[in-house]
DNA sequence: AAAGAGATGGTCT
DNA sequence: GACCATCTCTTTT
């Protein structure tokens, strides 16, 4: 049962990021950059926490990871191997340090735009990753620290009403050298 | 279909 | 100076 889209509760991100990262599945991610507005279905994303030894915050705070350690619900992108962008939602109360990675959307809305920016190609190739995903939404450093339950934010999260899938694969993250067996990546359903 | 390598730059030791 | 929370293209089964 679905209705009209409106900005994320923030509420929803107030746990561990290893409770809220399948709670995102289903959620709608939201640009509007350069007067472009592009929505995708959130269907695979990863948790990363403070006593994770893959996170970011493991060492502690930097000027890097800031957004990590502020309030819930804020935007944390960083650049990858010097070349892609990715993001991250923000949880659990201030000064944890934990967050969930958006790796890959099913695009709604704004598909033209979003094969613009990633050079036309198949549309089931333009946000199945984290830097495509970023790519296709202009996401980047410019975002850091965005608000995503603020409705007049440039990048945000909106709820439709869509329910997380009741059982969503579950298994290892994807492409780290520490913490390979932490079961903390999520994804829908295919369908 | 799978495997390998290069691109490219910020961050931290 | 090493290490990346990646992507794409090329080469090899």
């Amino acid at each position: 049962m679905t209705g009209p889209a409106r900005t994320l509760d923030r509420a929803v991100l107030a746990g561990p990021s290893d409770e809220v990262a399948p709670l995102l599945l289903g959620k709608l991610l939201v640009s509007v950059v350069g007067g472009e507005r592009v929505a995708g279905r959130i269907v695979e994303v990863e948790a990363y926490r403070e006593d994770d030894p893959a996170s970011h915050t493991y060492p502690g705070p930097t000027a890097r990871n800031a957004a990590m350690f502020g309030p819930p619900g804020h935007l944390y992108v960083y650049l990858s191997y010097g070349i892609h962008h990715c993001a991250n939602v923000v949880t659990a109360p201030e000064g944890a340090g934990q967050a969930v990675l958006l790796r890959a959307v099913r695009l709604v809305e704004g598909c033209d735009v979003a094969r613009a920016r990633r050079g036309g190609r198949d549309d089931r190739e333009l946000a199945d990753g984290p830097g495509k995903l970023c790519q296709a939404l202009g996401i980047d450093l410019a975002h850091y620290g965005a608000d995503l339950c603020d409705p007049s934010s440039p990048v945000r999260i909106e709820d439709d009403g869509t329910p997380p899938p009741a059982e969503p694969l579950v298994g290892p993250r994807i492409g780290i050298s520490r913490g390979v067996e932490t079961p903390w990546r999520f994804r829908a359903p295919p369908g």
